[in-house]
DNA sequence: TATGAATGAGAATTCATTCAT
DNA sequence: TATGAATGAATTCTCATTCAT
C-alpha cells in the first residue's frame, strides 16, 4: 500500500479527528471538507463515497496497528512478547487516540459497509495476541480459548488506554502499562484456581 | 426509579434492539416506531426527543448493570468478589447483548447529549471493580492506579464477552469466564516482575 | 349571544393571551390547554376545532368592540362622535391588548377559515367611523372615500395604541388620545390643500 | 448591503409572495421551494433556517422602505415632507403589497427570532415621520409624543393603504393619498381644541 | 362534562451525492 | 485536480385531532 499523501491525507486526517469526536455516522462530509480545508467536491473527487473514505481510513489505521504489533513481537517469545504487544498497543492508542476511539466505537458494529475489511484486520490484530498466548501457555491452545484470551487482553489494554487518555491524561505511560500488566500478573487473583 | 412499562417499555425494547444492530445514530425514529408497533407520534408523546429516549434507555440499562454488580459483590471480599464481578458482567452481557453493544459503542463518545449520565454511571460501574481491587490488593491503592486496573478488568470482560456472543456464541459461558479469569491468573505472564 | 363562561371562558382567555404573544398560527392547542389548566380533550369537547375556537374568540372580541364603538357614538354627532370613537377604541386596546394584537396581525389575512366573519365584523367597526365621518364632513360622502378615511382613522388609533402599550406603556392614556387627535387636528399639515 | 440576486432572489420572491397570502407561519418551506422552482435543499443551502430566510426578507424590505422614506423627505421640510412621506409609503405599499401585509402582520409580534431586526428597522422608519413632525410642529417635540404621532400617521397610511389594495383596488392612488391627507387636515375635527 | 394517551399527516431540517465549470 | 451550488430522499420533530375511559 502506497502511503496516503496530499489532499487525500488532509481528508483522512480531518475525517479521523472528527470521527473520534462524533463517531463515523455522526460525522458529515461537510464537516470533513471544512476541517480539511478543501471543497466538498474534492472529497468525492478523491473517494468514491463516505463509506469508501472511512473504509480506507480504517484500513490504513488497522493495517498500521497490525504492522506495529507484528514488529514488536518479532524475535520475542512468551511473556516478553505479550508485554511488548501490550506496550505497543498502548503506544499506538496514545499516538492515535482518535483512531482508537473510532475502532472502539465500531468494533462490534456488524452493519457497516466495510465489515469484511474490518473483520479481517481485527482478526489479524488479535492473532498477534493469540500467537503470543499460544507460545506462553501452550496448554491453553487445546481448549480453543486463546482467541477469547486474546480479546480479553486486547480489551483490557484498549479500554484502560482510552480511560487513561480521556480521563487521566497526565499519568505517565509507564504507569499505565504497569497497571495493565499488573492485572495480568496474578496478584489481583492469587487464590483463583 | 419506577420501572418503565407500557408503551414506554415497547419503545425502549424496540430502540434497544435496533441500536444493538445499527448503533444509536444509525437507528431512525421511524424504525423504532415500526418495530415497537406504535405510531411515530407516540415516540414523541412519550419522549421529548431521540436523545432523551436513548438517554433514558442507557440510564436504565447502566443503572441495572450497576445494581447487579453491586449486589454480586455484596458480602464477598478480595478475589472472590472480583470473580463474582466478572461473572456477573459476563452474565449481563449475555442477557442483554444489544445493550452491551450500545454501551461499548458509546462509552468513549464525548459528544453525546447524555454524556453526564453516561459518565456518572460508568464511574459507578467501574467503582465496583475498583473497590474489589482495593480490597484484594491494598498496596495498589496508594499508586492511584486502581481506576485504571478497574478499566482494564472491565474492558477485558466487555470485549471478550462481546467477542464470545458475536463470533463464538456456542461456547458455554463457564469456559468464557474461565478464559477471562485465566488472563488475570498470572499464568500468561509468569515471569513479569 | 350568551356570554361565554366556565371552561369555555378559561379556554378563551388562555387562547387570547397566547395568540397575542405568538399569533394564532403560532399558538398550539397544547399551549392553550396547558395555560387554561385543562386537559387537551376539553378543548375539543368545548370547541369543534382550532379554527372554530379562534373564530369564536374573534367573534366575541370584535362583537364587543363594535358594541362599544356604537354605544360611544350614541347621541353624539360629528366631531364629538369621532373623538368618542377614537377614545373608545384606545380604551379597548388598553383593556384588551392581546385582542388588539391578534386583530392587528390578522386583519389583512385573506386565507383564514373565518374570513367571512372577520370581514363582516371589521366592516361593522369601520362603519361606525365612516358614519361619524359622513356626519362631520357631509361633502366627503360623495367621493366614496369615507371608507378609506375610516380605515385611516382606525389604523392611526390601532397602531399608535399598540405602540403605546408595547413600547411606551407608562404614558397616561389621555396623552395618547391627545397625540392621536392632534394628528387629525390639521396642525400637522396646515398648508396642505 | 449587496443586493440579493440569483437563487436567493428567487427564494426571496417566492417566500414574500406566499407570506403575503398566508402569513409567515402559514408558509411552508415546501411551498417556497415549489414556487421558487428550486429543490427544498437549496433553501437550506442558501439560508440557515426558515427564520433566517424571513429575517433576511424583512430586513431587505424594511431597509428599502426606510431608504425610500429618507430619500423622499430629502430637501423638504414640514408639511411638504409629511405629504411626501405619506405618498411614498403608499407607493411602496402598492408596489409591494405582499411585503406590506407581512410587515403589518408581524410588526407587533414580540416572539419572533428577528424581533431585534424588526424593531430597529421599524424605529428607523418611524423616525422619518417623527423628524418631519418635529419640523412641522416644533412645539410638539417637548411633549415627547412625536413618536406616538409618527405611529399614528404611519398606521393611518398603512391600514388605509392595505384597505385600498385589498378591497378597493380600482381607486386611483391619488384619491387614496388625498383621503389619508384629508384625515390629517383638520376638517374631520374642526371643533376639537 | 372531562381526560390524556395515541395518532399520522405534514413541516422543518439534514446530508450524501451529483455535476457544470 | 478541484470546486461549490444544487439536489432530493431521508430524518427529526410538530401538532390538530380522535377516542376509549
Amino acid at each position: 500500500m502506497t502511503p496516503v499523501t496530499g489532499t487525500k491525507r488532509l481528508i483522512f486526517d480531518a475525517a479521523l479527528q472528527l470521527a473520534g469526536e462524533r463517531g463515523i455516522t455522526g460525522t458529515t462530509m461537510d464537516d470533513v471538507a471544512e476541517r480539511a480545508g478543501v471543497a466538498k467536491g474534492s472529497l468525492y473527487y478523491n473517494f468514491a463515497s463516505k463509506d469508501k473514505l472511512f473504509e480506507g481510513l480504517l484500513r490504513e489505521g488497522m493495517s498500521a496497528l497490525t504492522e506495529a504489533l507484528r514488529a514488536s513481537r518479532q524475535g520475542k517469545t512468551g511473556t516478553v512478547a505479550l508485554e511488548a504487544l501490550v506496550t505497543t498497543l498502548l503506544g499506538r492508542i496514545k499516538a492515535n487516540t482518535a483512531l482508537a476511539k473510532v475502532i472502539a466505537g465500531d468494533i462490534f458494529r456488524t452493519d457497516r459497509a466495510w465489515r469484511e475489511t474490518s473483520f479481517a484486520f481485527r482478526h489479524e490484530a488479535l492473532a498477534e495476541f493469540a500467537a503470543a498466548i499460544d507460545e506462553a501457555v501452550p496448554e491453553a491452545t487445546s481448549t480453543g480459548a486463546t482467541a477469547l484470551m486474546a480479546s480479553s487482553v486486547f480489551g483490557a489494554a484498549l479500554v484502560a488506554g482510552l480511560e487513561w487518555l480521556l480521563f487521566d491524561e497526565d499519568r505517565p505511560q509507564s504507569e499505565v502499562v504497569a497497571a495493565i500488566l499488573f492485572t495480568f500478573s496474578g496478584r489481583l487473583a492469587p487464590a483463583s484456581h
